[in-house]
DNA sequence: GCTTTTGATATACTATTAGGTATCAAAATG
DNA sequence: CATTTTGATACCTAATAGTATATCAAAAGC
């Protein structure tokens, strides 16, 4: 393809892979096939307009009208909104279910206690937490070992595993959270609303 | 169609009714077919991504991808933008050797060397000025009247009409110069760079 | 009023995407 | 190193955009 409008492509396979999503994921939100999605992002397909816009919808973005004049500016409002965005974890709820389960099954196993309320404590903070890009996806790395785990009897040597990985994702979560507190103390020009999504 | 793209749509004809351009002049410019101009603009077809990109393109348009959340501040820029933007009077060169062709058949004729000297001063302003959005469509139809008088031969009845009429037009194009200045003394918060098209 | 321009449609034929399904090598994960 | 996930391709049919050309009523211009 030579219609040269490759950075839909590339920002695209970014938004994508910034937010955690494989091509089937987005293939699944957007209702555009994985195969579309996979020709689309090597620029090997002349997508209609309204693939493209549930493509980008499914990832929070949308597409605008700018004229060549502004583009600097545009994108400079961009890029500093998509520094500090975030994902919400609802995005992933089977990590919920698993985690309840989990916890549901320390429960019934009784003793414990201490390491039970830590797990929950950290559930909570887990449930509330928005996940920075860039963090997704070892968020969902923790979550899919959470779904493991939720197969499998728990014994106490995998309960110690759990909470160590647990209390490591939260730590990273915390520090990125201040992180972009640090850098981003002074207000942007514009005021940015909440939403869900890639925000 | 419902898949909602419906800005683009819209923003596609204001901006192509405030370059002053028809859909067949925008059809040349772009290579799209007139047809498939006016069915996108009725939302009646679901264009391919490299169409869109040379429809826009032509119109000194880009499309961005933008966050749900920035594009209220995306938006207030292209708007400050838009406001006021511009267009090269080159885009339409017809005018320029219409008027040469004029000026030199009155300097054929020898005499009204007053006449001939305002109309010369006229020229010059008219082939350095930018015409602004929404004057676009008077400087046409001006131009329209200069490739008519071309074609005949001008008489001093004739001539004294041109004069009128060049005198309106620049007095028109002076005074939205001014208003426009005054209304965008306070530089915008971003800075904005020249170029051609719709700026 | 008469002429020109403009935008909306129509038709016929072609080229290409959309959709569905499947496969496979490479990469990631444990 | 065994397993799972991922992204790139392939193949088919149906649907739709694209192209070229033409027509026509309404609007604009003089």
């Amino acid at each position: 393809m030579s219609y040269t409008a490759l950075h839909l492509s590339t920002a695209l396979r970014k938004a994508r892979v910034d937010m955690g999503l494989s091509q089937r994921d987005l293939s699944t939100k957007s209702g555009v096939s994985q195969a579309q999605i996979s020709k689309f992002e090597n620029s090997a397909v002349d997508l209609r307009l309204s693939s493209l816009v549930a493509l980008f919808r499914a990832l929070g973005l949308e597409l605008e009208l700018v004229p060549r004049k502004s583009i600097p500016a545009v994108q400079s409002i961009v890029r500093s909104t998509t520094l500090r965005a975030t994902v919400d974890p609802q995005q992933f709820p089977s990590f919920q279910i698993a985690f309840d389960h989990v916890l549901q099954e320390l429960a019934k196993q009784g003793q414990r206690s201490k390491e039970f309320e830590r797990l929950q404590e950290h559930m909570n903070f887990l449930r509330k937490v928005r996940i920075p890009i860039g963090q997704v996806n070892s968020f969902k790395r923790w979550a899919k070992y959470l779904e493991r785990l939720q197969k499998n009897p728990i014994d106490s040597e995998k309960i110690t595993k759990l909470i160590k990985r647990t209390e490591e994702l939260r730590r990273q979560l915390e520090r990125t959270e201040a992180l972009s507190k640090q850098s981003f103390r002074q207000r942007p020009v514009y005021s940015l609303e909440e939403e869900d999504g890639y925000d």
